[in-house]
DNA sequence: GTCTATAGTCCGATAGAC
DNA sequence: GTCTATCGGACTATAGAC
């Protein structure tokens, strides 16, 4: 994050990499698969943060509430890693392959969400219909909080870019 | 097309690409930024005209309704594509990279509806949760579709995935 | 750790179309 | 005379095979 910050990720090689870690090239695509994978090795608990919460939701909770639930909570631990997390995303805004680096990680998600409904007995498409909006709500609440100066509170934003979608779906 | 559905994507060089189409590796590269790009070069069209369809909508219509219009009638267009666009999607599904690029286009087609709601006095965040909707809406139906082995309507199923979004989202 | 294929960039030259 | 297309060679970095 040091050196992709400092001059890019295009102008950033491997080899500097490796050589700032003390470590040789080859070390450093044994533990990633590629150039880029090294931003979202960390994204993996991340997810199973959100299975396991949308799993370990009452049944009583209907399936778009059970996802905002996860969501909102993934949002508050982000939230805490704030500066951290800012820094993350001003490295990939600035990328084209690292968006879409993220959008595959954020439609394995969603992928993975889909699944964690099917096992509450939601049959398909509401399952992956339930997940990919969630993820949308996920997408921008994100990007308005990583925009603002002002840090507003992150799962708040989420819950209210789900009302927002409902209002607008609702449409006529 | 033709490469890469026969020995797959991972599998061709640009050199052999160059060379069935009677010309250099490095012409390739003056028309196609990358290896990938050469799969999505046509999307440009299909992008312009659910634009100006949003745009060209009747002010009665609902956001919502403009965007899943528009949908209906790109999904119209593909359709008619039939074995093109499912032998360009088995492409797609077979390759990590390809499906990278595919949800990068699909993410600025997203910004691009966003902005024609904008353009119709639709404000922030409603244009953009409204455009992502609609993609989300779109990328389920138009799987189902290209899965299927009996081909559905694929206008049909995208208005078919709207309602289960609305369905769903409704949730409490 | 060594070796290698291939993607992709940068320099430039050439030639036909309008 | 400018625009646009092709082609050539040298080069670097990524990433895979072993």
């Amino acid at each position: 994050m040091e050196l992709y910050s400092e001059r890019g990720f295009a102008q950033t090689t491997v080899a500097e990499i490796a050589a700032r870690a003390g470590l040789t090239e080859r070390t450093f695509f044994r533990h990633f698969a590629d150039k880029r994978e090294v931003l979202f090795a960390g994204a993996r608990s991340l997810q199973e943060l959100l299975v396991s919460s949308v799993a370990s939701a009452p049944d009583s909770v209907a399936p778009i509430d059970a996802i905002a639930g996860a969501l909102a909570a993934a949002g508050a631990v982000l939230q805490e890693r704030g500066e951290y997390a800012k820094q993350r995303q001003a490295i990939i805004a600035a990328n084209t392959e690292l968006q879409e680096r993220e959008l595959i990680k954020l439609a394995s998600l969603a992928s993975a969400l889909a699944e964690a409904l099917r096992e509450r007995g939601v049959k398909e498409p509401a399952a992956s219909l339930t997940a990919e909006a969630g993820i949308a709500v996920f997408k921008i609440a994100f990007e308005r909080w990583a925009a603002e100066t002002d840090k507003q509170d992150l799962p708040r934003l989420i819950r209210d870019s789900l009302e927002e979608l409902r209002a607008v779906t609702a449409g006529h």
